[in-house]
Parts: C-alpha cells; sequence; structure tokens
DNA sequence: TCGATATGGATGCGATTGCATTGAAAGTCA
DNA sequence: TGACTTTCAATGCAATCGCATCCATATCGA
C-alpha cells in the first residue's frame, strides 16, 4: 500500500480513496449514488466521506444533484473530468500493484490471495 | 487492523504503533534505543516518531535520556509506566489478534499468513 | 395528525499527519 | 584547520482525521 500510494503521489495524483469512490460512482452509472450507500461499500465514515465528496467536487471530479426521493440527502456522480482523473490513476494504479505483489509473494502464496481476494471481492 | 484497533480505543488504550514502540523499547533493554533505530525498526516517518515520543514521554511512558556518544541525539527508554501500559495493551491485543484471524481465514491460509510473518519477523 | 425516534449529511474543534525546512552536531577531505 | 556534506532530530504550517454534535427530513406508533 505504501509503494502504491507513493506512485500515485510522485505522479501528482491523488490518493487511493480517490480512485475508489471514482470507480464506484463509474460503476453506478449516471445516476450515481447517495453518500451513505458509498459509505457502506468503502467502509468510509460518513464525515471522511463527507469531506472527500467535497474536495472533489472542489476539484471538478464529481458533482452533488439534488434526490428526489430524499430531501435529506443528495446523489454523487462523476463527472467527465472525473472519468479522465480515473483513467489517468489506473495508468499508474495496475503497474503499481504488479510490482506490489510480484516483488513480495512466492507463486503459491500468490494463489492464496488471489482466493481471499476473490472471496471478498 | 480496524478491528484490533477498535478493541484498543474501546478500553481506553492507545493506538498500535505505542505498542509497537513500548515492545521495541522493552526488548532494547536499559539503555534504551535512538530514535533513527526505531524509526528503521518500525518503518515510522521520522517527524512522526519524534511527536509520538513527545506524546508517549508527556505521558510517562518513556524518556528521553542524553546521548554520549552523539551529541545531536539521544537515547529512547520505557520507564516503569511504559512496561505496565504495554502489558494492559497486551491483554487487549491478543484477543484481538486471535478474534481478527480467527474469523476470517482457513486452516490452509492461516499456514500461508504464519508462513509470511515467520520470514518478516 | 402529532410527538418521538431514526437516518442522511455537514461541521466546529482539537489531535494527528505530511511536507518542507531548520538547526545542530558529525564526518569528509584537501 | 576550515569549507562542504551528511545525519539526527525538531518544528511551522497546511491538510486531514476523529469525535461529538447539529440540522433537516423521514419514519413510526399511538
Amino acid at each position: 500500500m505504501r509503494l502504491i500510494e507513493g506512485r500515485l503521489k510522485q505522479a501528482g495524483l491523488p490518493q487511493l480513496a480517490w480512485y475508489d469512490v471514482l470507480l464506484e460512482l463509474e460503476r453506478a452509472g449516471a445516476d450515481g449514488l447517495r453518500p451513505f450507500a458509498l459509505e457502506r461499500r468503502l467502509l468510509f465514515e460518513q464525515y471522511n466521506l463527507s469531506r472527500l465528496a467535497d474536495r472533489m467536487a472542489k476539484a471538478g471530479l464529481v458533482e452533488r444533484r439534488a434526490c428526489a426521493e430524499d430531501g435529506r440527502g443528495h446523489m454523487l456522480a462523476i463527472t467527465e473530468q472525473g472519468r479522465e482523473m480515473r483513467e489517468r490513476m489506473w495508468a499508474v494504479y495496475r503497474p503499481a500493484i504488479a510490482a506490489a505483489i510480484g516483488s513480495s509473494l512466492s507463486l503459491a502464496e500468490k494463489a492464496v490471495l488471489a482466493g481471499l481476494l476473490d472471496r471478498t471481492g
């Protein structure tokens, strides 16, 4: 993780948490997701996501839209800029994962790890 | 990790990082360790350890002593209170580890994990 | 319908983190 | 010895985190 965060940072890109949010929102489609839903998927604290969304909105990567069904909340949706950012991050993230895993585990351990990931993914 | 940190917190005890420092200092014996040595063992950033040591010293768990060989630095040593704290933390930490590992891995996975730990320990 | 409670989300404030820099003591080398 | 470089450690500042709380809207129950 340290390695991966480091690669992102030295590429001048935001942290992994931003990637996670962007990916979920991209998967969620045009309507986006409610913040509470995102919190549960990503296991973020409520106040952390609230502030992360602030920063990401200020950076133009996500948008807050009124929510028809519930006046308390709103929808979070990815923007075009957000999609671009996710791609740029993936271009760094992907090889960093490969480097981190590849350099430290044996083949057998990778198989077990893949099993663990499979179960939770 | 989240589980373990949570158990410590709800027991009113400090974070794992404090435990790590206390354990290393206890192992290091009466003279203690230089901060830079501790940083390398625990992979802490220099400024983080500097401030952690401040807080731990303020809490009476560690002591800073002048260093004979090198006027730039000092020795960090555990105090009696520090030993007691480490024990109190261990009493929570140990069962928390067992709970965290036991509830999520198969026997084969535990064996692999033990192998990984063994290699780095 | 109305009061009590639960849920979604934001925010003030103090603590912690990260970055960059500083200062002091060693070490190096001509 | 005297510049120059390194290493050890602390710290100012801005960003972020965690806690507790607050506000607003929903939901439930009598």
